[in-house]
DNA sequence: TATTTATTCACCCTATTAGGGTGATTGTTT
DNA sequence: AAACAATCACCCTAATAGGGTGAATAAATA
């Protein structure tokens, strides 16, 4: 048999904490060898747990979860961190997501997904929680029911690129003062009047 | 009980169509009402089958998997839509996203996990393919070792939302002449001489 | 059919902007 | 000691953005 995967927990509720490493350790070729109520605490001798996978709470007193993660990632460079939490804020799983983070599940997890996910992400998947995934999908989606025609949006998107109107104008074959003429009428219509303000509104209504 | 929940199947391969129909349909509560091997002539008469989900292939004859989200959307707009492909590339899984379908699943994923799947869709979750999840997360993360410093990639993302430099200059409380500084060094570093170009490296380069 | 909308282009104007060059100061990290 | 980060200064000019006003043609929609 392989040897077990190694699994340290950093959550401050301990009642939480104990429940997790006894869930995850009884279960075979997992193996719970630390588990601390903070990062701070967890920085100085988690170096020496040589974990596979940590397992992360967002809310810690002291160093957060969202700011543990990249210091985590120096710590123990090949160690895979998953998130487990109760929030569920687009903002917070994307900062965690973009800070390295190797999943993300809420706490209403059943134990056993626990304990599957972990397997996933040592063989290098990335599990996530149905409401997290829900989340993602909708931050991709674009709205339907858009108040720009499909070529204002088209050079929305290239303004959005950093793009001036006449680099516009060359790329889409049309003439410049076509682009200026667009890029007012987008203003018109999301009521702004630059282009900052304008990917702006674009961006929180997901025209682009 | 209540009422099964209707699914059509659109899939050009008749073996994994009939694969799907019988899978699918044997498990209780679970229903599919047809089977089509196009889009074009799923259009006829998918809207008589009132289906609450549609699983739908991406390589399609004629009207491909993407294009016929939004048709579908137009003709059955309170159904869900789950994509079943071997596609995994990054780009067709955010179209489809985008497009307005509520999952994405690979063709390895095993028909008990379809099938809840199915639920988790209809329900409001969006089920994900531990590949798929893996992509949107690495989509997510950032390079880690960036050659632009923390103020560089602050600025740059400023420049990215189509902010003038002294527009920076005010939101970070900083001379115009040092905002200017920083774009400078920031060219440098990444070699190129204009904002658009600035900002299709930094994307390439996930630095922002 | 009538009317709106989309897409295209034109010319008026001016303050602002971007980008290049060159150099310096003050910390912080290595 | 040396490198890097962050800050600011002043030279320069071509290009840009944004405002105003108007208009032709085609496509979609009422």
């Amino acid at each position: 048999m392989e040897r077990a995967i190694q699994i340290v927990v950093i959550e401050d509720d301990e009642i939480i904490r104990e429940g997790y490493a006894l869930l995850i350790g009884r279960t075979e070729g997992y193996r719970v060898v630390n588990a601390y109520a903070s990062f701070d605490e967890a920085a100085k001798t988690i170096a020496d747990d040589y974990p596979d996978v940590i397992l992360l709470d967002i809310e810690l007193p002291g160093t957060n979860g969202i700011q543990a993660i990249p210091k985590l990632k120096k710590l123990l460079p090949h160690a895979y961190i998953l998130i487990l939490t109760v929030y569920e804020s687009e903002k917070t799983i994307f900062e965690a997501l973009a800070s390295g983070a190797s999943g993300y599940l809420t706490k209403n997890t059943p134990a056993s997904k626990i304990v599957e996910s972990i397997r996933e992400v040592k063989d290098g998947g990335g599990p996530m929680s149905v409401n997290i995934a829900r989340m993602v999908i909708r931050s991709f989606r674009k709205n339907q029911e858009s108040p720009l025609s499909k070529r204002e949006t088209q050079i929305l998107e290239q303004v959005a690129e950093g793009k001036s109107r006449s680099q516009i104008a060359r790329d889409l074959f049309i003439d410049l003062e076509t682009v200026r003429s667009h890029i007012k009428n987008i203003y018109l219509k999301l009521d702004v009047n630059s282009r900052a303000d304008a990917i702006k509104a674009a961006k929180e209504n997901k025209l682009i």
